[in-house]
DNA sequence: AAAACCGACTATAACGTTTTCGTGTTGAAA
DNA sequence: TTTCAACACGAAAACGTTATAGTCGGTTTT
């Protein structure tokens, strides 16, 4: 088993110095075309490829993006991922990603971990348990260090860096809107706890949607999810004897939950009750009736964080101002809400 | 903005040597305590973290493992980054994913990429493209240069190394006989194209199982698609005026598209046509009628795959048995088939 | 013919660690 | 008093690169 080549072998081999055969890789003019071709046509033979931790080492830049997400079989992590590999790529970075499982202390030991020379900058969304405790001392932390960071989705006010979201308010004003539109006047929401600040978001926009339009907010009409496992039950619990003509969730599995709820309970979707949900995942086109949702454009959000982060790493000066970019999200109307 | 703080600054502020300071830090019976006392507090003040990329290059191995997939966006694919994920944290290790978005180019771009040193070894699963081209070089590259590979589910017999499948064969096999178990004597296939692996694999499952119970393999009745985006039309297409009361789809997205087909065309899943899926993903749960499917453990095919690559890597001999890990599946029965 | 220059290299430092091998100062044994 | 451990620390090499600063023989300049 043959091991890797390195600069000095070639040097040997070939009896020049270590420096002659790295410039000469280089096509450098201080070497004689007679020994580049020489040691290029060696280096070639043997597959010579760098060492990019001798070069990570050497120019304090490991040219990788470090990802920290709570989850990964979300879909719309994914799009994120694939979004954020997407331009990375392009621009000669590699990624890494680690998964939080929405703990606090896995989350500090990842950030820990890939801050210690791994990456030249995070792209993150932040654990459920961190936004509970509210502790960022170690992404305050690694910014102080002069990592960039950049915050998609889940992001915290309180830290001072660039990021990502979606109009979380808007769009769910807008989906919320549109069921009034439909005549709907007893709409539900189906939400998050309020400290995961997607969920506080988007219940301020269903607030809003409701209040704009004259609409009395009813408590009773709300429903807070704390355990995602055991939504289903929780939700029919919920929806079991409520009069109500429209149902808007916070996500896509909610919104499933929701109908199916609402099918078991001998209501027709979408002719009793319109249902709309967020997050366009893989179950909402399958799903019947598919279901209509608030799309996050998640590949997008990804290319953005990832164009916004490399932007900052290949900046020379130490910007201070800090952007945060508002996504459009859009509605996706099929066949759960009456047309 | 502070730098992260290095050994050298370390020694430098409390005038000793670095290599005093290294050795404080590890505690070593050779530094007097009270030195030692000094140097910690002076570290853990300025929240000293050894630099990872140093000790890559120094220890010749990075702890991370390198996991090339063809996409994220498959929840199976997924299931099975969070076994790895699992476990290599676990045991000390880092993962770093790319993409190969099923083609060949980028393949062999990720693999040479990380094999310069970024990771340790490789988990991965081959592009359609290579399977297609059977052109498997930069594989065998990275394995002869020392480097370990563990493949999963879209594996090739003609690349010695490790190896994780499931037994699709036995999976389809299974499918197809509780099929005919429950008196269905006219079962469709919907599978891809042959040069794919798994569905090859499954096919014959499927023929097995029938030339077993003495039925026929009719050619009419079984579908290959290429093209995954369309197809829903494909499918239709096929199913449409054909005589059968069972369908068996090698994935998830064909087997929701056969019942939305099923459907349109006016039968009723599962009174007058069963059908059953490969792969448990997130639709087969939620769609109405909840889908029977063969279950793929993807988390501990992702975990498996993880101990083996680290065992490799941390065994001092150079083995050189390889293993195949034959994991089983499990036919979870829902809706979809009759009772 | 001395000075300057040029072409084609080599030596060295540096990136941040760890580890092996010194080395100078004690205090105790001979 | 001499000898020798034990102790506490430092110097240096190594991992694989690249960049800066030499070096050295030969040619051009004046």
């Amino acid at each position: 088993m043959k091991r890797k080549i390195t600069l000095k072998q070639i040097a040997k081999e070939l009896d020049v110095s270590v420096s002659t055969v790295s410039k000469a890789l280089k096509d450098s003019a201080e070497i004689s075309v007679d020994t580049k071709e020489k040691i290029k046509a060696f280096a070639k033979l043997y597959n010579y490829k760098p060492n990019n931790i001798a070069l990570s080492l050497k120019n304090r830049k490991t040219k990788t993006i470090g990802i920290i997400i709570p989850e990964i079989v979300h879909h719309f992590f994914t799009t994120v991922i694939r979004g954020i590999e997407h331009v990375a790529n392009e621009k000669g970075y590699n990624v890494i990603i680690c998964l939080s499982n929405n703990s606090f202390d896995k989350e500090v030991l990842n950030l820990e971990f890939l801050a210690n020379g791994s990456t030249d900058g995070f792209i993150m969304s932040v654990a459920k348990e961190t936004q509970q405790k509210e502790d960022y001392h170690h992404i305050k932390e690694v910014i102080s260090q002069g990592m960039p960071v950049v915050m998609f989705d889940r992001v915290i006010d309180e830290v001072i860096c660039d990021k990502v979201v979606i109009s979380d308010k808007h769009g769910a004003f807008e989906a919320v809107q549109y069921l009034i539109d439909l005549q709907c006047k007893k709409i539900a929401l189906i939400s998050t706890v309020d400290y995961v600040s997607v969920g506080k978001l988007r219940t301020a926009g269903y607030k809003e949607a409701l209040t704009t339009n004259d609409l009395e907010v009813n408590e009773d009409l709300i429903l807070k999810i704390e355990d995602v496992d055991h939504s289903e039950e929780k939700i029919e619990e919920f929806l079991k004897g409520k009069d109500i003509d429209a149902v808007f969730a916070v996500n896509e599995q909610f919104a499933v939950n929701a109908i199916k709820a609402l099918t078991k309970l001998g209501k027709k979707v979408p002719d009793d009750v319109s249902v709309i949900g967020f997050t366009d995942g893989v179950v909402s086109k399958s799903f019947i009736p598919s279901l209509s949702t608030v799309n996050q454009h998640g590949e997008d959000m990804g290319a953005k964080a990832a164009h916004l982060l490399i932007e900052r790493l290949e900046s020379e000066t130490e910007e201070q101002s800090f952007q945060t970019t508002v996504l459009d999200t859009s509605l996706i109307v099929r066949d759960s809400v009456k047309k």
